[in-house]
RNA sequence: GCGGAUGUGGCGAAAUUGGUAGACGCACUAGACUUAGGAUCUAGCGCCGCGAGGCAUGGGGGUUCGAGUCCCUCCAUCCGCACCA
């Protein structure tokens, strides 16, 4: 005699799993793979709310799915454990960022475990662990070792690089380095001193040191990457952040950009991030071309995408930080531009983005000449030229670009037609005119022009086409302690690695997290932050890693993530290869998705690994939002009124926590409970109940909306939680929590145990023979489950579930041929329940070695349809008619039918369709 | 401004290639039962209409025997990028 008890149930069994290892994953050859991996989560010190399981749940059916098809699965979870809040709580309490880390880590894991999920806790990893971050800095040391070869398009070793300089100098190199990167013989090379030669190298190397213009947030003390910045604040802390040049790491993921931009071509991921992914590398192809300044010995070089318009070129314009600026100022020009530099420059970077409507620029005095028709055109300075993108140079054609035409207006520049097409105020004749007004061009279209004018340019020397990406290095330090630390010390002021051998480099202990008194970051305060070597001892480097370095590679350790003496296990890698399918939200569409793709790209070619895409098919759940709950204050009282009548009142909304809302419907006795204030609290009610307001809003903990699984546990259990979750929607959108209607999903799971059990609620499963009807219904349910889960629609997989719950409850269906089955199919989705009714009908072993039930479409024939019949669309009638005839045969049929002939009166119908199992239309 | 997505009952949402729109669930209504429960069962539930019937998938137009689905256009909301030469 038992009801459906989840508490026990679930409790029973995720012991069970533990205890009996039952997700533990080992290579197998004689087992085709599946790797499914949530993106894991960086333990925050509030917990897990409602939201953060989606995906989770997401990817535990689809590995529960494959592995009862059979499919080897590894899934595993683990902890992206180096951060900034664990350091700024750190900071405020002086409590050691690994203490509170540990503490949330384990507060998530037993939250996770609450939800039953079947992860590969054997495979956990936190990437704050030294045994974890070795093989990081490991990493970074192989970057610091390697150079981008253009010739053969991938990274080698640096030791080839030195080799080619030793022999040949740059002449026989085709690598990837820095703009300003010095050409040097063989001789030279051999004759540089050893600091020389590692400056050079530095140019070369894919990770390397340089003064970069970063992104300092003062706030938080360090530097932030481009994409942990939005609209010029923080994206953590919303602190402002300005630019300014710095001494940093970075990584030349510039190297990688069209790799990175091709592979998506191969990547099963949605369009939309794909999108973006291609927007933030940013590819845009024309020439680059110098223009040579009047009676100076200055070169400008420019960057355009339309170099056919180069006869409407009728200025120059430079960013205010271009270096040239200084040089090309004349001294009649010297106060007015030196003026504008600094206006523009005290215009915070945000202004400057936002105020893109104000028009601002100084003319520098000088002229360069146009090498195409010799044309002298002034050269200004103008803050809508950017020093960051391209060459900091742009040549000016005003018909034909936007910004370039009203800076033209606005300072009486000459505005040149050289496209054909009509010329009216704010249109530019733009892509696909032929080209008018421009010497040689003349006559051309667009795509020809642009072929010819680069061909003149290669001719004369003076510019070549080329290809300009708008991605960035990504900086690879921050200012910070809680975070890997970099494997260099520094002698002669030159970067070096430390021996492998002693890796990792832990992280040491500091009496504060703060920077020190000199600005120098917190490990700066560490007692001994030197390094050993034979001849000396050398101070190393004081910044960290970013919180990307340890996420953009976890996926390969978690193939064996306790080996000590390799990042991975080259047979266990080239068994489990990459993620198959890769579940986590679109906010890291361009930082972490892009990090690891670029990573992966050089571990493939470095030979460690061997795949080059980490993520095959990815999905991105929408967010969970809170949905909260107001109740109405009437003005000067202690009086709430209800949501319906408040309109009669002059009231004040007040956020009310919705734990104790059910159904919109305020519990009167917590909500006095709630706050001392409360409780004289008085109402005016609408139909004995208080409704409250609501309102879809972030999740958090001033909304009083946050929703955590443990209690929804408590009051319905893990397995009503996760089809719930599924239930809400689909995958990819975002929603609101919302729990009204999570008493449906919770009926359904107790009508489900009701299947199985008599009047008495004894265990009870016949072996009678099933009836067609409840084969039919057992089928559809299979067939439809599998098919969801192609395309993951898991809310339309559990509405499934109930319909063939309520049919087989009416058919008062207690056989074991059907039960079985159903129970199978629906144990990745409620495993606890699933599990406790397969060990009632007797079987020994766990339901997830069970196999998924095979389809078989026979059951699902019907003998007799209803088929509507219709004239011009119209439905008229249904005939019984069998599924078992032909197209024709169901025509001719419908046409003899007597009611159908008295519709026709003798006219001839145009034609006949049949829709297969739908309709029968009769066109007249 | 550019790019992407979305728009269906009171609510969350379904709807293979265009083929009986609103499955399933919530809420609501009526009834049954009962150890009175946040329980269970039965029936109803898009809108207008007593009814036959008519109207309905953001608005307008088009293709088609037939459009939520395809095409054009407009509107609204959300997301991403944003002076990228």
């Amino acid at each position: 005699m038992a009801d459906y008890n989840f508490r026990e149930i679930e409790k029973k069994w995720q012991a069970y799993w533990e205890k009996s290892q039952t997700f533990n994953a080992q290579p197998d050859p004689n087992k085709a793979k599946f790797y499914v991996l949530d993106m894991f989560p960086y333990p925050s010190g509030a917990g897990l709310h409602v939201g953060h399981p989606l995906g989770y749940i997401a990817s535990d059916i689809v590995s529960r799915f494959k592995r009862l098809q059979g499919y080897n699965v590894l899934h595993p979870m683990g902890y992206d454990s180096f951060g900034l809040p664990a350091e700024q709580y750190a900071i405020q309490t002086g409590q050691h960022p690994a203490l509170t880390t540990e503490e949330n880590i384990n507060r998530y894991t037993q939250q996770l475990k609450n939800i039953g999920f079947a992860f590969d806790w054997e495979k956990e990893l936190r990437t704050s662990d030294p045994s974890y971050y070795k093989w990081t800095q490991w990493i970074f040391m192989q970057l610091f070792d390697s150079y981008y070869d253009k010739k053969e398009d991938k990274a080698k070793s640096v030791d080839e690089l030195i080799e080619a300089f030793k022999t040949s100098g740059t002449a026989s190199v085709q690598a990837i380095c820095d703009d300003d990167t010095p050409s040097f013989s063989a001789e030279e090379w051999n004759n540089f001193s050893e600091k020389q030669q590692q400056e050079i190298l530095l140019h070369y190397r894919l990770t390397y040191l340089a003064e970069t213009t970063v992104n300092w947030c003062a706030e938080l003390g360090t530097v932030l990457s481009n994409d942990e910045v939005k609209d010029g604040f923080s994206e953590r802390g919303g602190h402002p952040v300005v630019r300014k040049k710095m001494m940093q790491w970075s990584m030349r993921i510039t190297a990688y950009a069209e790799r990175l931009l091709q592979g998506l071509e191969k990547l099963d991921w949605s369009e939309p991030i794909k999108e973006m992914q291609r927007n933030w590398i940013g590819k845009s192809l024309g020439a680059e071309m110098v223009f040579k300044v009047k009676g100076q010995d200055a070169h400008i070089k420019v960057f355009t995408t339309r170099i056919d318009t180069i006869y409407g070129v009728t200025y120059l314009a430079l960013a205010p930080e271009n270096e040239l600026v200084e040089q090309l100022v004349t001294s009649e020009q010297e106060n007015t531009v030196s003026d504008y530099i600094q206006t523009a420059k005290n215009r915070s970077e945000r202004e400057r983005m936002t105020d893109v409507k104000t028009i601002s620029g100084a003319f520098t005095g000088s002229y360069a000449v146009n090498p195409f028709n010799q044309e002298e055109i002034p050269i200004w300075v103008a803050d809508y030229v950017l020093a960051g993108y391209g060459t900091g140079a742009v040549m000016a054609v005003p018909a034909h670009d936007e910004r370039d035409y009203n800076f033209a207006k606005h300072f009486g520049l000459e505005i040149r037609q050289v496209i054909e097409g009509n010329m009216e105020e704010g249109s530019f004749p733009g892509k696909g005119g032929t080209i008018m007004n421009s010497g040689f061009l003349t006559g051309l279209p667009m795509q020809e022009a642009m072929n010819s004018a680069i061909s003149f340019l290669e001719e004369k020397q003076i510019g070549k086409g080329k290809i300009q990406y708008r991605m960035r290095d990504a900086i690879f330090t921050r200012q910070r302690y809680w975070g890997e630390p970099l494997p260099v010390y520094f002698k002669d002021g030159m970067p070096y690695l430390i021996d492998k051998k002693d890796l990792p480099l832990v992280l040491p202990e500091v009496d504060k997290y703060l920077p020190t008194e000199d600005g120098a970051p917190p490990l700066g305060r560490a007692k001994n932050w030197n390094y050993k070597t034979a001849d000396g001892e050398y101070p190393l480097e004081l910044s960290t890693m970013p919180g990307w370095a340890g996420s953009s590679w976890y996926f390969f350790r978690y193939m064996d993530p306790k080996n000590a003496d390799e990042l991975v296990d080259k047979d266990i890698q080239n068994y489990w290869e990459a993620v198959d399918l890769y579940i986590g939200g679109s906010e890291h569409a361009t930082g972490h998705l892009l990090y690891s793709r670029f990573w992966t790209k050089f571990l493939y070619d470095r030979g460690l690994v061997n795949v080059e895409e980490p993520f095959k098919k990815m999905i991105n759940q929408g967010m969970i939002q809170g949905r909260s709950n107001f109740v109405y204050r009437i003005k000067g009282t202690n009086q709430f009124v209800s949501y319906h009548l408040k309109g009669a009142h002059e009231t004040t909304a007040m956020h009310v926590d919705v734990n104790m809302v059910y159904n919109d419907q305020l519990d009167l006795d917590q909500f006095r409970k709630w706050r001392n204030d409360l409780a004289d609290a008085t109402f005016i009610l609408e139909e004995g109940k208080y409704i409250c307001g609501a309102e879809v809003e972030k999740m958090s903990k001033s909304k009083y909306n946050i929703v955590n699984p443990d209690d929804v546990i408590e009051r319905y259990g893990a397995d009503t939680l996760r089809l719930y979750e599924m239930f809400l929607g689909p995958l990819e959108q975002f929603k609101p929590w919302n729990t009204n209607g999570i008493d449906g999903v919770f009926k359904f799971l107790k009508k489900l145990w009701r299947l199985y059990h008599d009047q008495d609620a004894n265990p009870s499963v016949s072996d009678e023979a099933p009836s067609p009807e409840e084969l039919k219904t057992l089928h559809k349910a299979i067939k439809k489950a599998e098919e969801d889960l192609k395309d993951y629609s898991f809310n339309t997989s559990v509405s499934n579930f109930m319909i063939c719950v309520n049919e087989l409850t009416a058919l008062k269906c207690n056989k074991r041929a059907i039960l079985e089955p159903l129970a199978v199919i629906i144990s990745p989705y409620a495993p606890h329940i699933a599990e406790e009714l397969w060990s009632l009908m007797g079987h020994k072993q766990s339901i997830v070695e069970a196999s998924y039930p095979a389809f078989n479409p026979a059951f699902l024939v019907e003998d007799v349809h209803e088929y509507p019949v219709s004239i011009n669309g119209k439905v008229r009638v249904k005939l019984p008619l069998s599924v078992s005839l032909s197209k024709e045969e169901i025509e001719a049929l419908a046409m003899e039918n007597e009611i159908v002939q008295r519709w026709l009166e003798g006219k001839t119908p145009k034609k006949v369709i049949v829709v297969p199992k739908k309709i029968v239309n009769i066109v007249l």
